[in-house]
DNA sequence: CATGGTTGCTAAAGCGCTTTAGTCGTGGAA
DNA sequence: TTCCACGACTAAAGCGCTTTAGCAACCATG
């Protein structure tokens, strides 16, 4: 039998197909015992609503869309983007909101799809990460009204609602903890300074090193790559007086660092001390383990999916992701003398 | 000014409504002259389809579904499903196609999303994976026609067209490089019995035993985590003789095992050798690199979209996935005397 | 010159649902 | 008793698009 419709449950109840729509979206205008045969009539004949015919006639759509610019095959190598997409995932569909992933070739696609999206009332809301400098996505997504969060935005400055990360204060945490270890001379593995975040974090490092009488604290920026991450540490390496910590900011350039530093002879944590910006079971799972700035991404998802769904409802509001948290594992010690 | 409907295109033209469809859809029924003034209008009025108005009239939805029901949590953790699915974007997004991808709690909310799906023309079609004995899914697939295709099946035998991986051959390859280097106790640290794969490769082992003089060769099941991986190794490595090689179901497993023979004071690989039976960053930079079977799970997505996309045009086809290749790294050598 | 086949287009129904305007019958207030 | 308000329900329009049936104009054929 083909799909019953509300027509079919209708003449079943022997009432008029308004009077169906009234009891399954619960709403005034049909008593409440015909509504309970209609509801009951409704289950037994194996009713779904047809999200098509809702979204035409207005209703939301039930679901986020989540559209990527990075390059597809990263995706599958940075832990974080699967978790934070797990997490998300987690928090909509306890709501029963889909998760739409897309995956575009750049930001102007990007842009594109959302404009797509809205006008084919596709999608409630989307989720923004990886801002950068002067984000054309922030422009049109304002000037559409679509509604949006933005993952690691600038704070609660922004005009749109933000989950966002205390990168200085996260950055300050790590080289407070090697600071205090004995180590001055701090190296800093940076991701592209195209995003907000990177920039951040190297802005914290340079404004604490006079503080902490840190001499020589760098920063080289990289693409989030294995490959630039060791050749960066072993340029690094390479420098005398030798760096004795390095920061990275992501787990799978320390743990490349890692690598290059054993390649080189060195003794992890005895020469060179490492931390990871990012945690993973790579981080955990290394010999020796990596000392690591620890978040729950899938936590951070389920907030993001909770701040989208708020969003939604036009009650937008920016919340601070917490605080992640140093995990002081094996790759960390007292600087050699 | 509201998004323009074909309506507003056909005013403008001077046509009526269904001339505009046509056109827009390359369709016979319009002059090449009527066509091209209508693309261009529609054009410059920056008119794109409503996806729920094609969908409401039946036309493709031009979106496939992937839902999973695996635990939300350990999707992040595992590479594999994060490259699995942006290799099958990819490969459909060059199409127009979307991906919506959903986690849910069971096997039961899976079916259940299935018909839901199909009564609301949602998807085209769905992929399927983690096959299970006597899968509750492929029997709703079949009765609803709804087009899918199975990854990881149990090859061009099935019912639903099939992007198969050879398990067996994969196993065979492994063993016989082991037993060439003369490892005669070989263990395997397999995955869950439930999954189809997993009791391949416990066959296949199993049938190499004898013709490869093999003593002991024994499959462990787990359930596919870091903890059990760790657990089952503690307790292979606590027998005597001990083996002196083993093969993990993943490299999560087998990172996790690698962990535990170091802990024991063991060295990789001259007393164990270790092979992983899938292939990631992680295992690429662990020291000792793992030897792993490795293969390419982004092309794999894609040659799964492409399979997809067939199914959805009616031609339906089995495929073989690639044999996965036998990367030699650090982490297997001969066995000690 | 009548016939038939094309070509290029229009009108209108229909997809499943929401929503508004309206109808009808009832009970309570005046 | 009359009138009104209200609750329960129906009828119908409309969302944007596809698709079928139909129509008028034109050409070629015999």
């Amino acid at each position: 039998m083909a799909r019953p419709t509300i027509g079919d449950i209708a003449a079943r109840a022997g009432v008029s197909i308004g009077a169906v729509s009234f009891a399954l979206n619960g709403r005034a205008g049909v008593s409440e015992a015909t509504r309970a045969r209609i509801l009951e009539i409704a289950e037994q004949m194996g009713w779904h609503p047809h999200s098509a015919a809702k979204a035409l006639s207005g209703a939301k759509a039930d679901m986020i869309g989540l559209v990527s610019a990075r390059p597809a095959r990263t995706l599958g190598v940075e832990p974080f983007f699967a978790q934070l997409v797990s997490g998300l995932q987690a928090g909509l569909s306890g709501q029963g909101v889909g998760l739409q992933l897309l995956i575009v070739e750049d930001i102007a696609a990007e842009v594109e799809t959302y404009r797509k999206w809205r006008s084919a009332n596709h999608v409630d809301g989307v989720v923004l990460f990886d801002l950068r400098a002067d984000d054309p996505r922030v422009a049109e997504l304002e000037r559409s009204r679509l509604p949006a969060v933005v993952l690691g935005g600038a704070g609660p400055l922004e005009s749109l609602p933000n989950v966002w990360v205390d990168d200085r204060a996260a950055m300050l945490r790590i080289v407070e903890y090697l600071a205090a270890l004995g180590h001055q001379r701090i190296a800093h593995v940076a991701g592209s300074p195209e995003f907000w975040h990177t920039r951040r974090r190297i802005e914290a490092l340079r404004d604490s090193a006079s503080e902490l009488d840190l001499v020589g604290a760098t920063s080289t920026t990289t693409d989030f790559s294995d490959e630039q991450g060791a050749e960066v540490t072993r340029r690094l390496l390479a420098r005398r007086p030798r760096p004795t910590a390095i920061v990275y900011d992501s787990d799978v350039m320390a743990v490349a660092g890692l690598g290059v530093a054993i390649e080189m002879g060195l003794s992890v944590p005895h020469d060179l001390s490492i931390v990871a910006f990012d945690d993973s079971v790579l981080a955990r799972m290394m010999h020796p383990a990596l000392t690591a700035l620890s978040r729950d991404t899938f936590a951070l998802g389920e907030l993001v999916a909770r701040t989208m769904l708020r969003a939604v409802d036009g009650a937008a509001e920016s919340v601070q992701a917490p605080m992640p948290e140093l995990v002081v594992r094996e790759s960390t010690g007292l600087p050699a003398k």
